[in-house]
DNA sequence: TCCTTTCCGTTGTAAATACAACATACTTGT
DNA sequence: ACAAGTATGTTGTATTTACAACGGAAAGGA
């Protein structure tokens, strides 16, 4: 449990928290850790759901596959973020998704009931959790609603230029990594690989962007205008 | 303010809480109220937010207008919905989309402070409102979710399907209506009205469904299959 | 009622996509 | 180093979609 704390210190939902508080909190609100495997399920479709999780380390995969086997990789968490959360919501039903490792991570599982309830005197940080927790929420929600505006473009290039010039602006620069490979980002932006791995090299010829693997560099106006 | 009493005391947010005690909330939580016309934009791309919204009467339209015109209906907000909030997390920048009344409609501001910070002294409710806001914001997260899953099918007959038999399901019978008309339709599903409209005349005269404006009749063992 | 406007379905064509199939490059394990 | 497996780029074809254009139906206002 130990382990976590500095990486937990860096998430939002612990932001404002030493180190030592963070653990008493961990500790007052009795969570527990489960560790995962690249390519394990830490939730299948149609399981209930009791916890609220927060990822401590790695990156799992929110995915779908229909009767047909495609693949749909609906969200991505990363570190700091919680999952799980719409299925604590009275009546919500049994987890719609696969919940996959897409690489070696932890997870913690707190008790929804220990931090809704507001206890005051027990635990002097729960007011700035709470605050927290909704900050963390809305964040994974607005990182949902910009998946949306990425999908909800028409064309496949269209739907790579604002995921790319998307992922440039967050972080910060014109040259960046995205956490996929071709088949995944595929799968994130909802279309065919090879039309996709296509179109990639068409905006390349075209000096609109360079990338090696899963690094890119995004030239031109359009792409620059961003940072100016 | 007291007009909206009966239709809060019907939402996810205000649920178990009685009229009186809904009344003395708003007023504790110093509520202010907004009213909007059909068509007429409650927020626009680029403002600030700084209330967490409640909308208690109408329908709202998250959309976004792209540099050539396309409309992306991103989302909509119907009564009992928050809207706004991922905004008040700090350093989270303006306001990405243009928030529009779908229909005459009216929205419940509150400060996202008073609300956060708990004060169990001032307000018995308090604990349980700070549940539901979370009750609440999972509940658009998953909306959210389901909106994706429409939304990554690869195509517009799929999408056509996957957001109608879900809709049937959502509302408990083969038998329903939709929010939309079909210009709302095909840019909620991010998809071409005449396509669309092609479509479905397509799954009608297959026999799959039946439709009279957004009145739409399932038919057939797949969308009967979800009620057995 | 008539006129105007909006909504919806239909069609043809150009463009984009999915799909399959394959070649090459890169990884991983032995 | 080698083999097996995986990831990526490439191409051609069948399918699907976007777009424009139009006609009829429905709705709303004068």
């Amino acid at each position: 449990m130990k382990k976590f704390v500095p990486v937990l210190k860096r998430t939002k939902l612990f932001s404002g928290v030493g180190e030592d508080d963070i653990l008493s909190m961990l500790n007052c609100l009795n969570a527990a850790v489960r560790q995962y495997r690249k390519g394990e399920y830490a939730f299948r479709q149609g399981e209930y759901i009791r916890s609220l999780m927060v990822l401590a380390e790695g990156r799992l995969h929110i995915q779908k596959e229909d009767y047909w086997g495609n693949l749909n990789i609906l969200n991505e968490v990363r570190p700091g973020e919680i999952f799980g959360e719409a299925y604590l919501v009275p009546d919500s039903g049994s987890l719609l998704n696969d919940v996959v490792a897409a690489e070696e991570s932890a997870a913690l599982f707190f008790d929804p009931e220990r931090i809704l309830a507001v206890c005051p005197s027990a635990c002097p940080f729960h007011t700035k959790l709470v605050k927290n927790i909704f900050y963390t929420i809305s964040d994974k929600n607005k990182s949902l609603v910009r998946k949306l505006s990425y999908i909800s473009q028409r064309s496949t290039r269209e739907k790579l230029l604002s995921y790319l010039s998307d992922e440039a602006k967050r972080q910060n620069s014109s040259s960046f990594s995205i956490p996929f490979n071709r088949q995944q980002l595929a799968d994130f932006l909802s279309v065919d690989r090879s039309a996709m791995s296509n179109e990639l090299c068409k905006l390349r010829d075209e000096g609109m962007l360079d990338f090696h693997k899963s690094e890119f560099t995004l030239h031109g106006s359009e792409a620059g205008g961003i940072f100016q």
